[in-house]
RNA sequence: GGGAAGAUACCAAAGUGGCCAACUGGGGCAGACUGUAAAUCUGCUGUCUGACGACUUCGGAGGUUCGAAUCCUCCUCUUCCCA
């Protein structure tokens, strides 16, 4: 994987770049579909290329891990012939699991030990076992095992959280670098900066990354935000954490967020971002736009025979009307979750491609301060 | 013409003397969702009130009772069966 740095903006630290993976290009800042389990929820891979235009998607390790299996990955050639995306994937190692799933999981010396959400069954991750499940998986970007700490942690136990963390992602890497890939395109993997909402913690933690074998590191991830603690607060650490990174490689904000969040986080210096928000939300009738988020269960859209937005991306938006949405929603169609995922996942592709372009151009800030006040307006 | 069943809030449908402003579902309204155990979940949904609470309701009119959606009488309407 190679990162092209191709522009810093002068009046904040956006930037764009280009990151070159074995799949194919990633134009940054990117806004990456979450498919989980081998499927970005609802919207097909053609849809995905031609519509939303996406550039690389997401898989998690947890949820492959369990079903299908490695057995079957292994067999089908990994997850890029599995499910047939031939475009960069990303897999998260399962360490957001490890902290949403807590209720049925154990932190041990060794790694992590946990009950399938699925059967019950008793499984655990070390650092050294996730690296060879995600061999398996065969995804271009590999995400360093993990402890998502939760935003409202104490210092004290996001500290131990931390110190897990950074054993863990010393181990990973060593066994990163001692195995090789196994379907012929190369792997690179992403450490990640935990620390919680702690400055002195974020900074230990950009130290410890920083101290280890760089090329082994095509990026690096910032984790643990979003996840409870208030939004300045991440916008603090990120103001804090993204300086500290060294500016030739890209940097990954997890699981963010809203449109705002994106926007401000590229203001602060991120470049990728992943998020279930467009496809959940999609599928539970809101819908983001240019102007504001929609409702689609509302009764105001019931005779609203108007195009579903106008002004967006998607091919959806001007060939169904909002009361046609609003139909599907309201009798359970599962058309309406489609149309609305392909609407919200092709709105945060092309804000992140506006983003890019009005870097490029040079007045970035300037058009972020005036689309953010609409974007969480209600429609 | 004869017989039977029924009429409850926006719809459907429980409730058959006090625990009923009235179960439940739908619909409606609002909210939540941030590295997906989510096509999910949570409130509210007679009127007035910020709330406590007050007031008016169960086809209509009358009656029994301390007390009625629930019991009685008549009326109106609906559905079904037989002619």
């Amino acid at each position: 994987m190679k990162f092209l740095l191709e522009k810093t903006d002068a009046a904040s630290l956006a930037r764009c770049g280009t990151v070159t993976t074995d799949h194919g290009v990633i134009q940054t800042p990117i806004f990456m579909p979450v498919g989980t389990v081998g499927s970005v929820k609802g919207v097909y891979h053609r849809d995905l290329v031609e519509d939303v235009r996406a550039q690389i998607i997401l898989g998690n390790t947890y949820h492959l891990y369990l079903r299908p299996g490695l057995d079957v990955l292994r067999k089908a050639g990994g997850l890029h012939r599995f499910e047939g995306w031939d475009g960069p994937i990303l897999t998260d190692s399962g360490g957001f699991q490890v902290f949403s799933l807590s209720p049925i999981r154990k932190l041990t010396p060794q790694g992590c030990t946990f009950s399938s959400h699925i059967d019950g069954s008793s499984h655990t991750f070390t650092p050294e076992n996730n690296v060879d499940t995600q061999r398996i998986i065969g995804a271009d970007i590999v995400m360093a095992l993990d402890e998502c700490c939760p935003g409202d942690a104490d210092f004290r136990y996001a500290e131990k959280s931390l110190r897990l963390t950074q054993e863990w992602l010393d181990r990973f890497s060593a066994r990163f670098e001692a195995t090789e890939p196994l379907y012929g395109h190369s792997q690179t993997m992403f450490p990640i900066i935990q620390g919680c909402v702690y400055p002195e913690l974020r900074k230990r933690a950009v130290d410890h990354a920083l101290s280890l074998d760089c090329d082994l590191h095509g990026g690096y991830a910032i984790g643990g935000l979003a996840v409870g603690e208030p939004v300045e607060k991440m916008y603090e650490m990120l103001e804090l954490v993204c300086p500290l990174l060294p500016s030739g490689k890209p940097r990954y904000l997890m699981g963010v967020g809203t449109p705002v969040n994106i926007l401000e986080g590229i203001a602060r210096g991120i470049d990728m971002f992943d998020c279930v928000m467009p496809t959940r939300n999609g599928r539970n009738g809101m819908l983001f736009t240019w102007n504001g988020i929609m409702n689609m269960r509302n009764e105001k859209w019931k005779e609203d025979f108007s195009p579903i937005d106008p002004e967006g991306a998607s091919f959806v938006d001007r060939k169904y009307s909002r009361a046609y949405l609003r139909h599907l929603f309201i009798s359970g169609e599962m058309f309406a979750g489609m149309i609305a995922s392909e609407h919200n996942l092709a709105f945060y592709l092309d804000l992140v491609r506006q983003a890019r372009a009005h870097i490029l151009e040079g007045d970035f800030i300037r058009w972020k301060d005036s689309v953010v006040p609409k974007l969480a307006n209600r429609l």
